[in-house]
RNA sequence: GGGGACGUAGGUUAGCUUGGUAUACUGCCAGUUUCGGGUACUGGAGAGCAUGGGUUCAAGUCCCAUCGUCCCCA
C-alpha cells in the first residue's frame, strides 16, 4: 500500500543557516545563530519530538515548571484551552450536564473502596501524608480521577428516581505521577481536563449516554480541532479500571504513533454498589444506579499541535484560534491613514464576531511580525499599507497554506469570513488525507509487524484473547487502540476464526 | 523497561583537558533610525556557572550525590 508519513504540506524549513554558517578558526561565528533560535530550529520531518517541544515553548503555550513532569500553561496556551472548553461546555449543556467543583484530596478509605479501580491507579497516586510536620490520620490522595469522591457524594444526594438522571461535569486537574518520557500536554504528572459523571435509572440509558458523549468528543475534535478520529471500544486490558467497558476516540499523529483523544466509560453498577449510589423507584423499590464517566484533557492541544503544526510553528484551525485574524499595519508613510484603515477593518471584523487583533508594536518591523504570528499559529494575517490605500485593497496570508492573496477592501470582511470557513474545512480534509496515508490493513502477521515498524494505524482481526494481545504487544510494541464492531476474520496471530476487526498502533 | 547526551544571563552559547571569580550573539531597556518577510546604529542593565556536599590557598573547571531536560531503542 501507499504509505507516506508526511504530507506534501510541510514547507521548507525556515532557517538562517546557510548564509552565515561559517566557522572561523574553529570558533563558532555567533552571527549565524540569530534566526536559528528565534524560530523553530527543528523540522517536523527531521526531529519530530524536538520540533514539538520547541513549538510548545516558543509559541509560548506552556513552559516547564520547577517540578518534573509538570508544566505551566501560559496565556496563549490557556486561551486555546478555553476555546476547547467553551466548545465542549456548549455541547454538555445540551446534554443537560451541569458544571460543579470537587476537592483535590481523596481519603484513602474512599479510593480503595472499588478494589480494581484502586489497584489500577495506585502506582501513579501522589499521597499526602503530613500537614506540616504532623502525620495525617488517613493518607490523602491527590485525585487521579474523581469517581470515588463524587460517588460518595452521589450516595447522599440521590435518593429517589426523581433525582435521576444526575449529570455533573468538572473542569479540574488530575494528578498521576509520570516518571519517564514526560512531554508537555501529552504526558504530564498533572493535567487539566474535564471529567463528567452521570447516574441513570437504567442500563440502557447509561449506555446511550456513553455513546452520546463519545459522539460529542468525535464532533468537537473533528469539527473544531480539525483532527479526524477512529472510534470504538477499548480492549479489556486497555479499558478504564473498575468500569464495564470503555469507548475511545483515537488519532494517528504525524510520527506514526496513536494518541488516545478521549474516552467515555460505561461503569455499570461497579461503583454504585460499593458506594451505595441507590434510588427508590416509583414502587419504592431500591436499585443501584447505572453510571458513566467521560473525559478529555489538554492532551488534545498536543494533538492539535502535532497534526497541524509546520516548520514555521503552530497552525491553529480557525474555530480553535483565540485570535483568528491579525492585522499588521505597514507604517512606512501615511501612518495615520493606514492606522485608520486598519482600525476600521478591525471594528468591522469584530462586529462580525471574528476574533481580531491589530499588531501596533512600533519596535519591530512588519517582517518580524509576520514570522512572529506565524509561529503563534494565527490563521489569517492581513497586511494594510500605503500601497493598499491607493488601490483600495488589502493583502491577506493564510497560515495553513502560507499563500498570499490581494482583495478589495470593500469585499474583505466577507472574503475573510469565507476564507476562515474554507481553512477550517481544508485543514480537516488535509488531516484526513494525512491520516488515510498512515492507515493500513494487515492481512498477515508479517504485514502487521512490518507495518507497525514503519508506524501508523493498522487494521487486523484479533481473536479476543489477551494472550495474543500481549504477544503482539511484546513483539511489535503495538497495542490494540480500539475494537470495531466488525467480526468474522481470523486472528492475525493465532488464526482462530471469528475474530474482531481491531486497530493496532504504537501509542503515546 | 534499557541506552546515550546535556545543564554557564530570558534564549543560544565560549571557557572545563592544563583550577586563579566568565565569552559572544540574541533578547531586554533608553534613544535615533527603519518598516510590503526576522532593519541598522549608539548607549545601558542582566549570570557567578542546575542543586547540595567534598578536595584545594583558590572550583563552571577535579570528585561524589541529587535534581532536571532532551534524544534513541523496547
Amino acid at each position: 500500500m501507499m504509505y507516506s508519513l508526511y504530507s506534501a504540506l510541510l514547507v521548507p524549513t525556515f532557517r538562517a543557516g546557510q548564509t552565515g554558517s561559517s566557522y572561523a578558526g574553529g570558533t563558532p561565528c555567533n552571527k549565524m545563530s540569530r534566526k536559528e533560535h528565534i524560530g523553530i530550529t527543528e523540522t517536523k520531518s527531521g526531529n519530530f519530538s524536538e520540533w514539538y517541544t520547541q513549538i510548545v515553548l516558543k509559541a509560548r503555550l506552556a513552559d516547564y515548571a520547577p517540578v518534573k513532569g509538570m508544566i505551566v500553561l501560559r496565556p496563549d496556551g490557556y486561551a486555546i484551552w478555553e476555546m476547547l472548553r467553551h466548545a465542549l461546555d456548549e455541547k454538555f449543556t445540551h446534554e443537560g450536564v451541569s458544571n460543579a467543583f470537587l476537592p483535590v484530596l481523596i481519603p484513602e478509605s474512599l479510593l480503595v473502596r472499588e478494589k480494581s479501580h484502586f489497584e489500577g491507579f495506585n502506582p501513579e497516586v501522589y499521597w499526602v501524608t503530613h500537614s506540616g510536620d504532623t502525620p495525617v490520620g488517613d493518607r490523602l490522595a491527590l485525585r487521579p480521577t474523581s469517581e470515588t469522591v463524587l460517588y460518595h457524594m452521589y450516595s447522599k444526594w440521590i435518593k429517589s428516581w426523581r433525582d435521576l438522571p444526575m449529570k455533573l461535569n468538572f473542569w479540574n486537574t488530575a494528578l498521576r505521577a509520570e516518571i519517564k518520557s514526560t512531554k508537555p500536554f501529552l504526558r504530564t504528572s498533572e493535567f487539566l481536563w474535564q471529567e463528567g459523571h452521570t447516574v441513570h435509572a437504567s442500563r440502557l440509558e447509561a449506555q446511550e449516554q456513553v455513546d452520546r458523549m463519545l459522539e460529542i468528543y468525535r464532533h468537537v475534535t473533528e469539527q473544531y480541532m480539525a483532527i479526524p478520529v477512529e472510534y470504538g471500544r477499548k480492549s479489556a486490558k486497555e479499558q478504564f479500571v473498575g468500569g464495564e467497558y470503555t469507548l475511545t476516540i483515537e488519532s494517528i499523529m504525524p510520527d506514526g504513533r496513536a494518541l488516545q483523544m478521549g474516552t467515555s466509560h460505561m461503569l455499570g453498577q461497579n461503583f454504585s454498589r460499593p458506594f451505595l449510589v441507590k434510588y427508590a423507584d416509583q414502587n419504592n423499590t431500591e436499585h443501584y444506579g447505572w453510571q458513566t464517566s467521560w473525559g478529555v484533557s489538554w492532551r488534545l492541544l498536543g494533538a492539535m499541535i502535532m497534526v497541524h503544526g509546520d516548520d514555521k510553528g503552530l497552525v491553529l484551525p480557525p474555530r480553535m484560534a483565540p485570535i483568528q485574524v491579525v492585522i499588521i499595519p505597514i507604517l512606512v508613510s501615511d501612518a495615520d491613514a493606514v492606522m485608520g484603515a486598519a482600525e476600521s477593518l478591525y471594528r468591522t471584523l469584530q462586529n462580525m464576531d471574528i476574533r481580531t487583533h491589530i499588531d501596533t508594536r512600533e519596535n519591530v518591523s512588519p517582517g518580524f511580525k509576520f514570522n512572529d504570528w506565524e509561529l503563534r499559529g494565527v490563521p489569517l494575517r492581513v497586511e494594510v499599507g500605503p500601497r493598499d490605500l491607493k488601490t483600495g485593497t488589502i493583502v491577506t496570508a493564510r497560515r495553513d497554506t502560507l499563500s498570499k492573496d490581494t482583495m478589495r477592501l470593500d469585499d474583505a470582511p466577507d472574503t475573510i469570513r469565507n476564507t476562515l470557513d474554507t481553512m477550517q474545512e481544508d485543514m480537516l480534509e488535509r488531516a484526513r488525507q494525512q491520516a488515510a496515508g498512515m492507515t493500513g490493513e494487515a492481512s498477515t502477521y508479517t504485514d502487521l509487524r512490518d507495518g507497525i515498524e514503519r508506524g501508523g494505524f493498522w487494521w487486523a482481526f484479533w481473536c479476543g484473547r489477551e494472550s495474543c494481545e500481549d504477544a503482539i504487544k511484546e513483539e511489535t510494541g503495538a497495542d490494540i487502540r480500539l475494537l470495531s464492531k466488525e467480526r468474522g476474520g481470523s486472528c492475525i496471530l493465532c488464526q482462530d476464526a471469528d475474530g474482531t476487526r481491531v486497530l493496532f498502533a504504537r501509542g503515546y
